[in-house]
DNA sequence: GCTACATTGTGCTCGCGCGCGCAATCACAG
DNA sequence: CTGTGATTGCGCGCGCGAGCACAATGTAGC
C-alpha cells in the first residue's frame, strides 16, 4: 500500500466491487473503465485513478478482467474473510437488523445481541439469545468481535459507544440518531435515513436542478 | 437564497438542527459556534460559514439563540411542514421501515405501501393496506406524494425507480443495494449499511489511524 | 457612558480531490 | 511482423471547500 489513500477512494471501492459482482454473474469477462463508469455514474478517469492507488490491474486496449479485478478489490477491502459483529439494542430497529438478509452473503455475521430491557434479555431473536448489556465487556474479552452495531435510542447511544470503546471495539456501525464521540483510532459510520430525508426536503422545496 | 450553495453544506444543516433540538430540550437559550462545533465534531468556523450562506443569525459576543436558529434552519430545510411518502417493497426491510418510529416525529409520514407479491398485496401492514405496484401510477396521480422509498431487491430496483420517475416522483430514498440511474432533476439518497461495512473493513484490516 | 471581553461574519489562503489529456502499451488483423 | 485501434496509467492544472485570522459588533460590568 503506497502513501495516504483518500477516504473517498476507499468509500468508492465497495461500489466498484458490487458492480463487478453483477457483471461477473452476467458472465462478462472484461470491462472497460468507460463502461463501468457509465453503470455507476462515475467518470472513467476517476475509476482508473482510484484503482491506480493499489496497482495496475488493467490491460491497455482491453480493459479489466472482471474476475481478476473483483478478487483484487476483495483482498484490498478485506472481503475475503468473515467478519463477526455484535448488536446492541434489540428493539424494533435491532430486530430488523438481525433479520436483514443483506449482511450474511457479504460475510458479515451478527453473533451476539445485547439489550437492557429485562423483558427482552434472555429471549431468542433470530437465533440469538439476547444478553444483558452489563455482560458486554465479558463477551468482548471472550470472543473476537470485529464490528459493533449500535441500535439504541439516541439518548443512550453515547453511553453504549463509550462502553464499546472502553472494551477495545475499533469499528462501529451507528444507527442511533446522534453524533458519536470516539477517539481517533475508532472508526464510525452512521446510518441515518432521517438526515438523508431532511436534506432532500431542501431541494424539493427549492425546486432546482441537483448539483450532480 | 444567494447563489449556489454546496451540497455538503445542505447535508450538514440537519445535523445542526438535531443538535439544536437537543439543546432546546435541555433548556439552553444561547449557544456559540464553538460549543456547537465541539458537540458535533465540526470546527466553529465551518458552522459559521455554513450559516452565513443563509443569513446572519448570531450576535457577536453572545452566540446564537437556540430557538431562533432552530426555527430558521427548519424553514430553510422545509421541516415546518409534513412530508408524505410512499413505500415500494413490503418485505422484511419494508416492514421495518414502516414500523420505524424515527420518521413521524420529524414530520415524515408513509401513507402508501406497494408490493408485487400476491401474498402480501391486500394485507394490512402497520395500518396500511398494501397495494399492487401496477396501481402506483394511479395513486401518484390521485394524491400528492413528496418522496418515494424503495425497499425492493437490487435486481428489480431500477425498474421500480424508472416507474417512479416516469410518474413524476422527484425524490427517492433508496434502500436497494444498487446504483440508481435517474435524470438530473430527481434527487436520490442511498441508505446502504453493507457499503459502510465494506469500507470499514479496509481500515480495520490495515490498522492505522483514520483520516479524521 | 465608557471599557473590556466575547463571539460573529467573512476575505483570503491552502490543500486536496477530480478530471483532462496524452504517452505507453496491449490486442488483433492482415 | 508491422500497422491500427483501443484503453490504461498518470502527470498536471483547476476548482472548490475548509479553516485561519481579523475586523466588526454586540454584551456586560462599573
Amino acid at each position: 500500500m503506497p502513501l495516504e489513500i483518500p477516504e473517498v477512494v476507499i468509500d468508492r471501492l465497495p461500489v466498484y466491487t458490487r458492480a463487478l459482482e453483477l457483471l461477473d454473474r452476467q458472465g462478462r469477462v472484461v470491462v472497460s473503465s468507460q463502461e463501468l463508469g457509465e453503470q455507476l455514474g462515475v467518470t472513467p478517469a476517476q475509476i482508473r485513478k482510484d484503482l491506480s492507488y493499489f496497482g495496475r490491474f488493467g490491460k491497455q486496449g482491453r480493459g479489466y478482467n472482471v474476475k481478476r479485478l473483483l478478487q483484487e478489490l476483495r483482498e484490498i477491502l478485506g472481503l475475503t474473510r468473515e467478519w463477526s459483529m455484535l448488536l446492541v439494542g434489540v428493539g424494533k430497529l435491532g430486530r430488523a437488523i438481525i433479520s436483514y438478509d443483506g449482511f450474511a452473503p457479504q460475510g458479515f455475521r451478527i453473533v451476539e445481541a445485547f439489550d437492557t430491557d429485562p423483558a427482552i434479555v434472555g429471549t431468542d431473536v433470530g437465533g440469538l439469545v439476547v444478553k444483558p448489556v452489563d455482560t458486554l465487556p465479558d463477551v468482548l474479552r471472550q470472543r473476537k468481535i470485529d464490528i459493533a452495531i449500535v441500535a439504541v435510542p439516541g439518548a443512550t447511544a453515547q453511553r453504549v459507544i463509550d462502553m464499546l470503546v472502553a472494551n477495545d471495539v475499533k469499528a462501529i456501525l451507528n444507527y442511533a440518531p446522534m453524533a458519536p464521540h470516539v477517539p481517533d483510532n475508532v472508526w464510525v459510520k452512521d446510518i441515518d435515513p432521517v438526515l438523508a430525508l431532511q436534506s432532500m426536503t431542501f431541494y424539493i422545496k427549492n425546486r432546482g436542478t441537483p448539483a450532480k
